[in-house]
DNA sequence: TTAGCCTTGATC
DNA sequence: GATCAAGGCTAA
């Protein structure tokens, strides 16, 4: 029994009233419900559900420096800053559908339920009172099972899972290896749309399938500005790139469940360490890159030498920058969010990680606040991952040509759209790729690191980030 | 234009 | 049938 604001609350029976406690925060109104991703007032629901018809008409700006105070008493004030704080907040306005189409649910259902099961744990479980995260993840050296996420919300796969493992709380699906994809079960496609074109009718429309579909969504996935919506005529290739981008959900699950299989397999005496945690997560999620780069235009028409050579060259800077959007996205400067969904405090880290391993999340973090001040989109990042992939300057290539072609071809495709797209900032192209050296020489830096700890045996074995590390340097 | 209330409809 | 997150309607 758990007591909260004078009423007597079975933790078990927490019910959806408790949510609706909370405040928007967008402008701190009482919550009505999940509205595009995340828990607001009725009225920033109303307020990012309609912007699309009435920025159709007006194109807002600010009439001061784009920080205005947004809260209940004068979110009516500033419409371009309102809408700034929707997305910085995290609304995901791909929520809102082209098709005007009402009722049923959509690709965030499943996200909804595990964000109301995680508050349900933090109500359950008050101390410590930090994120599910800082109880399983904090940087105090030993390493805590996964947080609990219950199995009916992540990926299902076609194995069963016995009941004597869910009873130990064995949540992840026994195995959920990189070959599982092609082999989703039809309910899963529906949940997470990993791929264009599988969307069924009430799943969020596919906005990346085509330029005609992009059309209905006048304005790039995140930090829209005032200027006029984007023409309809994108540059066809910067939709082909982000086209090649997975569901992030979907890859935040299979991680999840990936690492809870792990970490079940171990003995309660043999705890991984945080940093071993850490390692393994990055190791995932370099598997997904890979994958991702496997099934991308271009790439894939490389011959396997080749795509070895690039994705040795590049694989740390993709982390990194995989790394980095997550921050931008998150928005938040004094948390970080894990590919997990995650979120630690930054003072936890910098306290309790040692010196060079906080540099390297500071500068991550420095770095995340450069681009988001520079308010790149989704696109732009689809573009940018490209950009590393193909790097000229890979020595060796049977087809060298072809990788310089794609890097001038995607490097065009990023001029025009950032042209077209905000006009009003004609030097976004330039910034951008200004930033790509600053990237690379963080994951250089985050290489180094991982070798140091790989040769004072911290790293897991087994592990791919080690075997590319070993290919792309003698480590030794 | 905003925001509170209403209707809808896929999923549970 | 209930749920609840979409879109619609409309008074202010």
């Amino acid at each position: 029994i758990y007591c909260n604001k004078g009423h007597t609350l079975n933790v078990m029976e927490y019910s959806y009233d408790e949510d609706l406690e909370e405040l928007c925060p967008v402008c701190g109104d009482k919550v009505s419900g999940y509205h595009y991703g995340l828990l607001t007032c009725e009225s920033c629901k109303t307020y990012a559900r309609n912007f699309r018809t009435v920025q159709n008409n007006k194109r807002y700006t600010c009439a001061e420096n784009q920080e205005c105070k947004i809260d209940k008493t004068q979110r009516k004030r500033c419409p371009f800053c309102r809408f700034q704080k929707c997305l910085s907040v995290g609304m995901r306005l791909e929520a809102v559908r082209a098709d005007r189409m009402r009722g049923g649910r959509n690709k965030f259902g499943p996200m909804y339920k595990r964000d109301r099961a995680l508050k349900q744990q933090k109500k359950a479980a008050p101390l410590p009172p930090a994120s599910p995260l800082q109880t399983n993840y904090g940087f105090t050296g030993t390493l805590h099972p996964l947080p609990t996420i219950p199995k009916t919300l992540l990926p299902s796969t076609p194995t069963p899972i016995t009941p004597t493992d869910y009873e130990a709380g064995l949540y992840g699906p026994p195995s959920l290896g990189m070959a599982v994809q092609s082999h989703l079960p039809l309910s899963m496609q529906y949940q997470y749309a990993a791929f264009p074109g599988r969307a069924i009718k009430a799943e969020c429309p596919d906005y990346t399938s085509s330029p005609e579909s992009l059309s209905g969504y006048p304005y790039p996935d995140m930090y829209p500005s005032a200027s006029p919506p984007p023409p309809p005529s994108l540059p066809p290739l910067v939709l082909e790139l982000l086209r090649c981008d997975p569901d992030e959900l979907l890859v935040q699950n299979k991680i999840v469940a990936h690492l809870q299989q792990e970490q079940s397999g171990r003995g309660r005496a043999d705890k991984a360490s945080t940093f071993s945690l850490m390692c393994r997560m990055a190791d995932q999620t370099l598997f997904s890159i890979v994958e991702w780069a496997r099934s991308c235009i271009f790439f894939k028409e490389l011959r396997v030498g080749d795509q070895m050579k690039l994705l040795h060259n590049c694989w740390s800077e993709l982390l990194v920058l995989d790394h980095i959007f997550r921050q931008v996205q998150h928005g938040k400067e004094d948390s970080i969010l894990l590919v997990t969904g995650q979120e630690v405090e930054l003072s936890s880290i910098l306290s309790q990680a040692e010196a060079t391993l906080s540099g390297l999340v500071q500068r991550g973090q420095e770095l995340a606040a450069r681009l988001r001040a520079l308010q790149v989109d989704r696109r732009e990042i689809a573009c940018l991952k490209f950009l590393l992939l193909f790097n000229p300057n890979v020595k060796l290539l049977e087809n060298q040509a072809f990788v310089e072609g794609v890097q001038e071809q995607v490097n065009g495709a990023l001029l025009e759209y950032a042209l077209s797209t905000y006009p009003q900032f004609q030097e976004k192209f330039s910034q951008l790729v200004v930033r790509l050296p600053e990237l690379r020489a963080l994951s250089t830096q985050a290489e180094d690191y991982l070798c140091y700890m790989h040769l004072s045996g911290e790293v897991p074995c087994n592990n791919l980030l080690i075997e590319m590390l070993h290919a792309k340097r003698a480590c030794a």
